[in-house]
DNA sequence: CATCGCATGTAAGAGGTTACATGATTAA
DNA sequence: TTAATCATGTAACCTCTTACATGCGATG
């Protein structure tokens, strides 16, 4: 699954334009999902050739030409038929848990400058979720559980670094430590 | 940071062929980092280009003939510089996330489907974690925190999963909910 | 006067995935 | 005999990221 069906599901629930398409990924999917502007309008570009969706121009007044696309019934099916067959992967690319893997070659500073950092990418996804809940829209329950699902793991993340913080930094000059100490 | 860099960090804790750095991807980084031969051989050719990585032809007997790569000085404090200046990105890339944002969209069956089967997926990474922390050789404290991190986040993705499917599965008929029935 | 928001796109490059190609040994 | 393990690599492809290119209006 790409950018593609996911743009598909952002017009499922609306018309919209590829600049308000984007707005959605930032708003409801940047904690599991990133595009940008690069992959967005090449996926629009090739949904249209297939026939999924469809757009019309929009001029508007002190403002740019939109094209608003919109989901077409081919599109609608594809849709369906995409979220019906797709494995329901989750990868994980860190480089955050690369630098703690290899914290005894760093200096405890810049071990815990990294720990610090990760904790304040973490509350402000946390924060963005939040606000994204209270925004007062009505979600579905998907998206409800989904957000909860996020908030639940950032948590979890923020949580373990928190409380093993000290224990890594304590740890950290004493060198490897085998399993057994029999 | 990429392929390469991880690989520098394989070699710095003892020489290893490319057929051999992928085994200790698998072993200890694939809940974070995944790497095929295609990403790590090219990854090797190109380090030692640089300089920064060495490698020697061993013969082997009733087996193929083995490169042993080992990291080079120049190599060593290239690895430091890196790790010393990445920041520590953590980006997840979830359809199953996708799936459930789009629930309503979908039968019944195939969301309890999905998320069961994401469960088994994280049970297997959970056990792969505890035989990985468990094989009795000398983990480094960072290792040991980042393997604990990983079950600690896995373990709230399932235990937010096993609470929250129930209600998920019966909110998918009654559709959207707006947050205030004010 | 600067920069942010709106609005569209392209082009080059980086990076990774998948499949292919080869071939011996060993365990089921 | 079939498949897995050991062992190296290439080539095509796909996808995304980053930077570029343009331009008006509003806000500070």
């Amino acid at each position: 699954m790409d950018t593609k069906t996911l743009c598909m599901g952002v017009l499922s629930q609306g018309d919209a334009s590829g600049y308000e398409i984007k707005k959605v990924f930032e708003q409801a999917f940047s904690y599991f999902f990133v595009a940008g502007y690069g992959s967005i309008y090449p996926a629009l570009a090739d949904l249209t050739e297939k026939g999924w969706v469809a757009c019309t121009n929009v001029e508007q007044e002190k403002r740019p030409m939109k094209k608003v696309y919109h989901l077409t019934e081919a599109g609608h099916r594809q849709l369906l038929q995409e979220l019906n067959k797709a494995y329901p992967h989750h990868r994980v690319r860190s480089e955050f848990m690369v630098l703690t893997c290899y914290a005894h070659l760093l200096p405890q500073g810049r071990v815990e400058q990294v720990l610090e950092q990760r904790c304040r990418d973490i509350e402000a996804t946390i924060a963005h979720i939040d606000s994204f809940i209270d925004e007062g829209e009505a979600l579905t329950p998907g998206v409800r559980f989904t957000a909860g699902f996020g908030k639940a793991v950032f948590e979890a993340a923020r949580d373990y670094i928190e409380s093993h913080k000290g224990m890594l930094l304590a740890d950290m000059d004493k060198g490897p430590s085998a399993k057994e100490s029999k």
